[in-house]
RNA sequence: GUGACUGUAGCUCAGUUGGUUAGAGCGCUGGACUGUGACUCCGGAGGUCGCGGGUUCGAGCCCCGUCAGUCACCCCA
């Protein structure tokens, strides 16, 4: 087969799919504009260095699973594999951070090498914002909020899952706590977790093994551990978290795979996704940006598979009904199709809202109609030569299929009378009983 | 990167222990109905059986490779 096919891991989209992806965009635009937060753009590509610094050069994502080229110019460059590392660099190289905080909301694409699984592909699109310049805990509840009022907004009841890995002072102590309690059953653990227990204890506790799982569940938490500011702060998070009626659960578990990430951590898991369960998740950075070369500034944020998120909406079905709506022109006959032309444009022109469609093939009209109806066309207009003679069009309801014939003049004129005929309809909901 | 399962029409799938011109439903299209969507009836188009190699008198079916999909591991959104 000499067919060239989409790479692996990447998908088309096209109707009616990609009006899911429309509504979703648009909505998640609103929330954020909501909120408070204000869209940035960066590069598809970026320098190899800054993911290697950004997110940390022992992480999956920088080891394995970057698309790495070098260009003509023999510069070593990336693929965006995440959005944090090159919003932090954008707001670097702009001196954002000059004017104060910043509140930045990002969507697009990303790219891993990875094998492809339900929910997960090597070019992947997520939503997510950056919250900049905010140490307390106000800063971790509003990311937080924000994502659960995504969720909310599309009909799902969520639970957020949240836990604090700690910072520099803390941090280190837990991961010597946990040294201590593994080592000494190295042997009992799966291959898996021996390899962790070298490199990141923190990841033997999200292990499933089920040879793990009681050494895991035996385990000291970071909770235990958590010097008294990271603790204070954890404890605030949560507060104000029941405070504004986000339901959580503490799941000490939850250690997330980025290096950047510190004290708050959160996740938003959902059912409907298999394996890859985890549909939104973020945390606090107060190390990042100072880590890239600005300015000791804390942040937070969160990204958002969009994938997975239309993934569990399809399972529910959410959204699935398409309302009908719109105006399709019949044309019968070579003349009258000739006719119509300027009729549509005006249609078009004196209502920016409406989908006005017509088909330009010779079908007869039992075709035509059909091909409306599929089209969740509201309204026919119809030009044959009758209408053309004498100086009329047939309107019709597609859904109550009654209909009538309205007088046509001006193209203009009649374009207003079709509309004002539209506008007047019964709800689609009602003339359907 | 590891493992398992699956690739037949636009879609969903049949295809007997290997045996003539590879089928169905839906969709598309023409007609019955020469200007009305449903239903019914009749006709038509649409396939290098993912691709390459092998075994065989003969392969959609068996074997190997490869590409892709699906699911899981690793990891992650």
């Amino acid at each position: 087969m000499d067919k060239i096919a989409a790479p692996r891991g990447t998908a088309d989209l096209f109707p009616p799919e990609s009006a899911r992806w429309q509504a979703l965009e648009e909505s998640v635009h609103r929330i954020a504009r909501r909120f408070g937060y204000g869209e940035i753009r960066t590069p598809t590509f970026e320098s190899t260095e800054l993911f290697v610094r950004g997110v940390g050069e022992t992480t999956d994502i920088v080891e394995k699973e970057m698309y790495t080229f070098a260009d003509k110019g023999q510069r070593s460059l990336t693929l965006r594999p995440e959005w944090t590392a090159p919003v932090v660099r954008a707001v670097l190289e702009h001196n954002l951070l000059a004017q104060g905080p910043q509140r930045l909301y990002y969507i697009g694409p990303i790219f891993r090498y990875e094998r492809p699984q339900a929910g997960r592909y090597r070019e992947a699109h997520q939503f997510g914002i950056e919250c900049f310049g905010f140490a307390g805990p106000e800063a971790d509840v509003e990311t937080i909020a924000l994502a659960h009022e995504v969720l909310r907004a599309h009909g799902l009841g969520v639970t957020v899952a949240i836990n604090s890995i700690g910072d520099a002072t803390c941090r280190p102590r837990y991961r010597e706590a946990l040294f201590a309690h593994f080592a000494p059953h190295r042997d009992a653990l799966s291959p898996d977790s021996q390899r962790r227990l070298d490199r990141n204890p923190l990841r033997i506790l999200d292990s499933k093994a089920p040879e793990d799982r009681a050494l895991v569940a035996s385990a000291p938490t970071m909770l235990d551990v958590l010097c008294e500011p990271c603790a204070a702060h954890f404890a605030r998070v949560r507060e104000m978290l029941g405070a504004i009626g986000v339901a959580y659960r503490v799941d000490p578990s939850i250690v997330r795979g980025l290096d950047y990430y510190t004290r708050t951590v959160f996740e938003f898991i959902s059912d409907d996704l298999g394996a890859q369960s985890t549909v939104c998740a973020g945390g606090r950075y107060d190390g990042l940006v100072a880590e890239l070369g600005g300015p000791p500034t804390p942040g937070v944020g969160f990204a958002m598979g969009l994938e997975r998120f239309l993934m569990i909406l399809a399972k529910r079905g959410v959204g699935a009904s398409a309302e009908r709506r719109g105006i399709a022109v019949v044309a019968l006959g070579e003349d009258a199709r000739r006719r119509v032309v300027p009729l549509v444009a005006a249609l078009r022109r004196a209502h920016g809202d409406l989908p006005v469609t017509i088909d330009y093939g010779d079908g007869k009209i039992a075709a035509q109609f059909k091909k409306a109806d599929r089209a969740n066309a509201r309204a026919a207009v119809i030009v044959g030569d009758d209408e053309v003679r004498g100086g009329s069009v047939v309107v019709r309801d597609l859904a109550t299929r009654v209909q009538e014939s309205l007088a046509a003049t001006s193209d203009d004129a009649t374009a207003d009378a079709v509309l004002h005929w539209y506008a007047a309809l019964p709800a689609a909901a009602d003339a359907a009983a």
